[in-house]
DNA sequence: TGCATTCAGGTATTACGGTACTGCAATTCG
DNA sequence: CGAATTGCAGTACCGTAATACCTGAATGCA
């Protein structure tokens, strides 16, 4: 009964850790200096990391000074490549189980959500990481 | 992993079921009969329509020949004040927890967060019920 | 070579949504 | 007028999924 168009908790920390990411350049970050920053669970973004690193989005290096920073290449990715890694695939939401009423005509309620469906998967595909990239070179935006 | 922006089941019964008292005119509609229509559980339905009286959208009569319908001057409501009925109120969307880090100047993902949820709200906000009112005296749309 | 640091994976816990069951009111028929 | 049937209303249970924790492995430095 709370909530609405969720987007789960787990996504949202994983798009901002790649902001931080892609702000900090070449430089690694432990995952203990982020979880602070943002003031989540270190725990919680530990998980994340993991997928964006197995992703092929973040890179780690263990033992001290290691952390994770962005893959190389990974400033052309979108953030919805990132919602992606994280949540699994933005799933096409055909409606509802709607096979009975829905299936023959369009539904009205299929193509709302459908069309809703485009405008987030379009937002979230034209925002491109390398707007974030702040070179550790100096070389700003 | 599995899903994306959700909406809930509930919320998506609740609309589908709205229609088909829209469609019904005067006459009352047995939780029993729509459930059927609809291929969804009895169950799951009445916990919607229970929502949908108490928010004054419907109207139930109890005993034989009831059911439920629309209350009268349903038909002017969107198909939000249906959402928010049963899913609760439209968050905001404030970007995530981030006080932290967001609070401060205006978040990336806070400002494109909400004009998504912007969107979905001018969407479900366009369609009145009054679209798919089949009068029972015959007259048609 | 040993120790401190940091990532990696698996495991428990909690919260949410969905389901099932039981109770109450109203209507209709005998 | 009374009883049984019909159908809604509320409550309680259960399964799943997201989140938080904990232990282990690997790396780099002294």
């Amino acid at each position: 009964m709370s909530s609405a168009l969720r987007i789960s908790e787990a996504a949202s920390i994983g798009l901002h850790t790649v902001l931080l990411l892609a702000q900090e350049g070449q430089q690694f970050l432990s995952a203990r200096d982020m979880a602070r920053t943002m003031g989540v669970s270190e725990a919680h973004l530990s998980k994340v990391l993991q997928r964006l690193v197995r992703a092929g989005i973040a890179e780690s290096a263990r033992g001290p000074h290691g952390g994770f920073r962005l893959a190389a290449g990974a400033e052309a990715l979108s953030l919805l490549a990132v919602y992606e890694a994280i949540d699994g695939p933005l799933r096409p939401l055909p409606c509802l189980l709607g096979r009975p009423m829905c299936d023959g005509k369009s539904c009205i309620l299929g193509g709302l959500l459908a069309s809703v469906n485009e405008q987030i998967r379009d937002q979230l595909a034209s925002v491109r990481l390398s707007q974030f990239l702040a070179r550790a070179s100096g070389e700003a935006q």
